[in-house]
DNA sequence: CTGATGTGCAACCCTAGGGTTGCGTGTTGC
DNA sequence: GCAACACGCAACCCTAGGGTTGCACATCAG
């Protein structure tokens, strides 16, 4: 669950975020990365080591440049935090339920009861 | 998807992710999780703002405290977020098959081929 | 060999934002 | 009415980290 961690921190930047997306479609090296952004190379390249020590990104040496590829699985930790969440969320309403009134299923997508 | 943005912004403090989960389980005031944190009661307010602006928590003023209830709804935005990215992966990863080998399913939870 | 290209490393700048303390205000309970 | 408690707001401190520039080192194309 310490992976967890470093992945959340990696996704809290717009910036890396979206070089996420960009790896999702194809590896591309920092310089290619850095051309569609408004930002230098050399500050992609640092959001890159913030991706690999979250292991989000695998880097490739290939000739004179370096390809990065996303790994997307760290990503499903994330999703399975997001769930956990879910899960306490939905137990929780559950226990109201049994206070109030039989109800139907999950409570994840539905409004706030009041509390 | 604008506060798409705000929820990963949100979820990447580690203090912010706890106090998702306390409120998971349980509407708390900001003092109560104060109790349950090494910081003060001002720092988890602030927290509680960057929380409130993301939509993941509902303020509710009853007596002379306030409590606060988490919103999971935000938190399917993002896992939606997740799971694009997951399909950007596995199409990419359809495309390459085309070119080599007939293979199986979805990649997105296995180890990377090399390109 | 040489210039162009792609990196990595280091030094440096600067703001965002996480944390703190202090104080004034509203609410509860006796 | 008066403590005690729970807030909200404001001022302030301080570091993390996102961004930049400069430079030395590989690799490729001619």
């Amino acid at each position: 669950m310490a992976r967890t961690e470093a992945v959340f921190d990696a996704l809290g930047d717009p910036t890396r975020r979206h070089i996420v997306l960009s790896l999702a479609r194809r590896s591309a090296s920092a310089t290619a990365l850095a051309a569609e952004l408004p930002i230098s190379r050399q500050a992609v390249a640092k959001h890159l080591v913030s991706l690999r020590d979250a292991e989000l990104v695998v880097a490739e040496r290939v000739g004179r440049e370096t390809l990065y590829t996303l790994d997307p699985r760290p990503l499903a930790e994330a999703a399975e935090w997001i769930a956990r969440v879910g899960e306490e969320w939905d137990r929780r309403l559950a226990a109201l339920r049994g206070v109030l009134e039989p109800d139907d299923e999950s409570g994840f997508n539905r409004p706030l009861p009041n509390i």
